[in-house]
DNA sequence: GGATTTCATTGGGATGTCCAACGATTACCG
DNA sequence: CGGTAATCGTTGGACATCCCAATGAAATCC
């Protein structure tokens, strides 16, 4: 007498496309995460660090809004960089509540380095991939993710 | 005079195939959380049952080493799912350290529901894309993943 | 049969995410 | 105007996740 056939259910999810994704971005992100470390970021730092230079003088209330981040956290992580140099803030003469937040001279340098060294572990990544089939990925996860 | 071109850093970062790859992953994982907390359970939850259900009567060891998991965690996990009437731990008459844990019809029954959702789920995060770019995104994603 | 390992559980620390509240400042509007 | 509402940066705390360590009970090794 065989026993009741289970049901494959582990299996079953992780055939799903969002569990693949899942997997796939979790290598990426140890892979970027362990490439940043070298100088000295996290993933989140990093994140806020490019914010704060590509929005120049900017308030916390504008990188919460753009980077969907939780203000609590971002206070942190603010002190964080701001303590290793690579940013400022200062109070914004037009609206005393705000601080602007600056990338200094050192935080531009550092986020260049971080740049290349994302872009080599994103290599590593994407390595068993030839480049017809990098832009095919690239192109099918645009438009899972612009939609 | 114009300001000195500041580097783009955050718009070259959200260029790369990681950051792409883990918006549409943390995409997936939130379309199938919400489908999967109609029956209640968190996707740690339904990770564990799902396990369970296909690995038979199994130790708590096992889940652990096939998950993954933590211990700890494993434990908290499995008195929610034991409470919720899903499963059950009984001891090992062949190795009494050891927890036999089974689903039960019940486990089942929410799992097989469980899975229907998180496959609508998996349909509404690729519903941009017709079958075929569908076959090449697993395609492509499963090479990144198995090696 | 004594030493080592495995098992389930508990505890604690470090981190990440989220929500609530606060004092200070600004904006709104009657 | 003036008072209410909204926004700003900050702090506190609730939770979940992840890592390491230790426990008593039970099995395995030699």
């Amino acid at each position: 007498m065989t026993p009741p056939e289970p049901f494959r259910a582990l299996e079953h999810i992780q055939s799903l496309p969002s569990w693949l994704v899942g997997r796939v971005a979790a290598h990426g992100r140890s892979l970027v995460a362990a490439a940043v470390a070298e100088e000295g970021l996290k993933l989140p730092h990093l994140a806020v660090l490019a914010a704060v230079s590509e929005y120049g003088p900017v308030a916390q209330a504008d990188l919460v809004r753009r980077l969907s981040i939780d203000a609590k956290d971002l206070v942190g992580l603010l002190n964080h960089l701001e303590s290793a140099g690579l940013l400022v803030r200062a109070p914004d003469p037009r609206d005393r509540r705000k601080n602007a937040v600056t990338v200094t001279p050192q935080g531009t340098h550092t986020l260049r380095r971080c740049a290349e060294l994302a872009e080599r572990a994103n290599e590593d990544l994407l390595s068993p991939l030839d480049d017809t089939e990098r832009g095919q990925l690239i192109a099918l996860l645009t438009r899972l993710h612009q939609t």
